[in-house]
DNA sequence: AAGATGACGTGCT
DNA sequence: GAGCACGCCATCT
């Protein structure tokens, strides 16, 4: 069975752009129901080689749970914005931009044992 | 080892 | 909407 992050990344990783989703749904896909706040934390400690597109997981209201003070709040809303999603002051229509997820598409991530990323040594 | 912390969620005032 | 209380649990002090 794959690791609780990897099943994370994995989620994380199949959002599209132009899309959202939130900590709770990746958490509930990610078969961790109720563990959001690992979520966070857990893409904040992806190897960067999997360039997850965590700017496309935002709260539960919609909004970006980044302190406005931080460069990160505005490199996520720029990039939400590329992507054609509207931010407006720091909050998303969820409504309109929730991802739907693929199901066979997710069924073969998190059912391939295969570890999608390299690490020297550990695990 | 024990307590605090947090890119969170739900439910209630 | 804004707070607050909990539940959650890996990490950090």
């Amino acid at each position: 069975m794959l690791q609780p992050e990897e099943r994370i990344w994995r989620v994380v990783g199949l959002i599209l752009p132009g899309y959202v989703a939130t900590y709770g749904q990746v958490a509930a896909l990610a078969d961790l129901p109720g563990r959001s706040r690992m979520v966070s934390r857990w893409m904040g400690m992806a190897p960067s080689s999997l360039s997850l597109p965590w700017h496309r997981v935002i709260n539960s209201r919609g909004r970006i749970s980044i302190p406005k003070s931080s460069e990160f709040y505005s490199i996520k809303r720029d990039r939400l914005l590329a992507e054609g999603v509207q931010v407006l002051e720091g909050v998303v229509n969820l409504k309109k931009y929730t991802w739907q997820p693929d199901q066979v598409e997710l069924m073969f991530a998190l059912d391939n044992a295969e570890p999608c990323w390299e690490e020297k040594g550990s695990r």
